[in-house]
DNA sequence: ATAGGGTTAG
């Protein structure tokens, strides 16, 4: 017999080392499947022999096989790890006659592949299995299923499920069960109620297996109602139904319902297993009490990572973000653990949300010494965290090497974009989209409509619009709040209107959002008319809702209104004036020109005066020619933000004119000084469906020579007291020196003009602009809406002009 | 001589 087995491995001489045997497997099993070839990745996993283990196999192999049971081997090599060894001994096996119609070798190598995270491996062996003609029988199909589940490829698993039909084990308790989580994990959770339902005998693991698949789906009523009702049933739940249901309390932050099984656990004895006081810890701070997590915690010993990860997590769940970071500190000193990926990626956002680069940086540090990197999930906590403390380059380069970008990673990098103004550049990485295999989810949308808000045209706002229509998401409340804003900031308020109208959920946030818009565009009535219906169809106005308003009052005039509305948010709705709202009324004040009360207003302000409320006061100050006032203002809102520009810019223009040059002069140093230029303005006119962008003194437009023409023409028509106005404010020497910047060529009026001739009589002109209309511009642009009998609006970087017959919705105060 | 269910994560 040994004679003979000796043989037969010397006429084998296709695989001479197990290394071989790996590769002629895989190709045999692939090329017959028509499947993908080689991935060499998963082959090297196996790592390569060196000459000692190499020999340890032949010997279990060649010396007197017969007196060793040969299958024991292979169970011993495979319990081992060691795949690629047993892959060649199994080879050599189905040489023999005595082996080859063996299901259990196969089998075998299945559970190894399978226990290995080899699943593509694992399949492969099935497939190959079947050309050999070997059957597979009840042991065969719960590991082949593990591995189709490992893969996520519901494909796979649906042609395995279909060959259960066939051969009659489609009701087999181990098989189903095992069906039961591949489509649960696969996100295909009425699949998996169908083979449950389906099953003529249900034991405790079927029960488990559903409740945890109810958790994997994100379904937490249903798990527990599987959970309760197995109860009832008779059958009693093991610490693995606790655990899964304790997840689902978790999911559906259940916590009276945490707090009985707890008591269960108790009951029953679980309570000294590890992963019970897990799940324990994460339900109580997943439900937001961590002083019940906290006195369960401490009374654990001992206490693995696990944990403490639970306790790192729900601190920061809780915005306990310093007691996040301490709790690294216990852990390392008192319990001696070392943190892994999943404390770090725990840590990051608390780390984000304190702003603590130092800290966030040592976390990226430890993950890189600690080899933790590159990890999907890690990278994108990082990414979020650089963006959230501003350091974007980091972000970027984070995101850049990343090797395995998902939807979530990409979120988390259009999120940083957009929270730092970068819009353009979240623009760009946006039309990425195309080329990505992922499709975008609500996240998505919520995070880049605020960039189409601030940044593009109300053309391609309209094609976002079409675009999350055409999606699942094109009835999400959440979406079509900011769609409507978006709208609004892109200045066609009339399609903000219409969005609004046709929502078939609104919330609070709706309501605030539709009044905020018809304030932007200073059509305070329609503020004030959307509040009263929004409380007569039940909804409670909140803080947010009141800075809506008030600014709505504010940007149109309304004074009375708005003292009105502001006295009622404390009497009425007990909402105390947060800083927001005191910002509003500051304009408001300004407006009346009392700049007495708002120095006043401003000293009476409970809270510490931001730079917005000092830039209140200098726009106050600015439209009552009060430079006194101005410079204290100024002087407070820059010793707040050193590099305001936009606060230089307006001292300056007071300075220039009251003529007083060397102030100007003055202003001009400090700002080279500080490293800080100004914002070159630029306006954007949309006609029809593309959009041309002007600088101050644009001359590279193909129709240059037209449109300054028009603009002449225009000029000339409006007429001397526009001219006379100018040279009051612009001296001659002024206008001599610093021509670049005479208010005649400004981008907006190249624009409006351009407008004019580019678009249909009757159709209102569009244009957007980066930083606030001057006031030459302002006039002009009445004068323009008045003599072509045309709608002119002008969105600046505060509000939305409309001009109209000669006439501004802001009523010259902005 | 082989089987199925479980904890912390963006």
């Amino acid at each position: 017999m040994a004679a003979t087995l000796s043989v037969q491995l010397t006429y084998f001489n296709n695989s001479n080392s197990p290394q071989d045997a790996w590769h002629k497997h895989v190709k045999t099993a692939r090329t017959n499947r028509n499947s993908r070839i080689v991935n060499k990745q998963k082959v090297s996993k196996f790592g390569s022999l060196n000459r000692t283990q190499l020999n340890t196999v032949k010997a279990l192999v060649e010396p007197e096989p017969s007196t060793r049971s040969l299958t024991r081997v292979l169970c011993n090599v495979v319990d081992s790890g060691c795949m690629e060894n047993a892959l060649y001994l199994f080879e050599k096996m189905i040489q023999l006659d005595t082996y080859i119609r063996n299901t259990y070798i196969w089998n075998v190598m299945i559970r190894g592949c399978t226990n290995n995270g080899l699943f593509r491996e694992a399949v492969d062996f099935y497939c190959r299995m079947g050309f050999e003609g070997v059957r597979g029988d009840n042991f065969t199909y719960p590991f082949v299923i593990k591995s189709c589940t490992g893969l996520l490829s519901l494909m796979e698993g649906q042609k395995v499920h279909a060959k259960l039909f066939k051969i009659g084990l489609d009701l087999d308790v181990y098989v189903c069960n095992s069906l039961i989580v591949m489509y649960a994990k696969m996100g295909y959770i009425e699949f998996a109620e169908r083979v449950f339902q389906e099953m003529p005998v249900r034991d405790l693991v079927s029960w488990n297996s559903m409740i945890s698949g109810y958790v994997a789906s994100g379904d937490g009523c249903s798990s527990l109602m599987c959970f309760y009702e197995m109860q009832a049933l008779g059958m009693k739940p093991d610490r693995f139904s606790m655990i899964s249901a304790l997840g689902a309390c978790s999911l559906e932050y259940r916590l009276h319902c945490g707090k009985e099984i707890h008591c269960q656990v108790l009951k029953c004895g679980f309570e000294l297993d590890v992963m019970v006081q897990t799940s324990i810890i994460d339900m109580y701070g997943k439900c937001g009490r961590m002083d019940y997590a906290e006195r369960f915690f401490d009374r654990i010993s001992p206490r693995n990572v696990v944990a403490w990860n639970a306790m790192i997590g729900g601190y920061a769940l809780s915005s306990r973000f310093l007691e996040s970071l301490a709790f690294l500190r216990k852990m390392q000193d008192g319990d001696k653990l070392n943190p892994d990926i999943i404390t770090m990626i725990n840590l990051l956002p608390s780390c984000a949300q304190l702003q603590a680069l130092l800290e966030g940086k040592s976390v990226h540090g430890y993950a890189i010494r600690k080899g933790f990197l590159p990890h999907p999930v890690l990278e994108t906590a990082l990414v979020d965290m650089y963006g959230e403390c501003g350091k974007l380059d980091m972000a970027e380069r984070v995101y850049g090497q990343m090797t395995e970008k998902n939807l979530i990673s990409w979120n988390a990098m259009l999120a940083a974009y957009v929270q730092n103004g970068w819009n353009n550049k979240a623009l760009v990485l946006f039309q990425d989209i195309w080329h990505q295999p992922f499709k975008p989810d609500a996240f998505t949308f919520a995070s880049i409509l605020p960039a189409y808000s601030e940044s593009a045209s109300l053309q391609e706002g309209k094609q976002i619009h079409g675009f999350i229509m055409k999606s699942e998401l094109g009835t999400n409340t959440f979406i079509l709040n900011s769609i409507v804003y978006m709208y609004a900031k892109c200045g066609d308020i009339g399609a903000a209107r219409e969005v609004f109208d046709h929502m078939l959920h609104r919330d609070v946030i709706s309501w605030n959002t539709i009044i905020m818009a018809y304030a932007i565009h200073g059509f305070g009535r329609f503020s004030v008319q959307l509040f009263s219906e929004m409380k007569e169809k039940g909804f409670k106005p909140n803080e947010s809702t009141f800075v809506s308003l008030l600014s709505s009052c504010s940007i149109s005039g309304m004074v009375e209104e708005g003292w009105e509305y502001y006295n009622s948010m404390k009497r009425d709705y007990s909402i105390d004036p947060g800083i927001e709202h005191y910002g509003c009324m500051l304009d408001l004040i300004g407006r009346t020109g009392n700049l007495e009360l708002a120095k006043i207003f401003i000293d009476e302000i409970s809270l510490f005066p931001t730079a917005r409320i000092w830039g209140s006061l200098l726009t106050a100050s600015r439209n009552n020619q009060n430079i006194e006032l101005a410079e204290l203002s100024a002087r407070h809102i820059l010793s707040l933000e050193h590099d305001n520009t936009g606060c230089y810019v307006l001292l300056s223009n007071m300075y220039a004119e009251a003529g007083r040059w060397e102030d100007v002069e003055r202003l001009k140093c400090l700002m080279i000084k500080e490293g800080l230029e100004k914002t070159k303005g630029c306006s954007v006119v949309e006609i029809n469906s593309r959009t041309c962008r002007f600088v101050n003194n644009d001359r590279s437009h193909a129709e240059t020579n037209l449109i300054y023409d028009v603009l002449d023409i225009i000029m000339r028509k409006i007429g001397e007291d526009i001219f006379v106005h100018s040279l009051t404010k612009f001296r001659p020497l002024d206008l001599r020196k610093n021509r670049a910047n005479s208010p005649q060529k400004h981008s907006v009026r190249l624009a409006i003009s351009f407008g004019l001739i580019s678009t249909t009589i009757g159709s209102p002109i569009l244009v957007r602009k980066n930083t606030r209309i001057c006031e030459d511009c302002h006039i002009v642009a009445k004068k323009i809406s008045e003599i072509t009998r045309r709608e002119i609006i002008v969105g600046d970087s505060k509000v939305f002009h409309h001009f109209r017959d000669g006439h501004c919705s802001c009523r010259d105060y902005w």
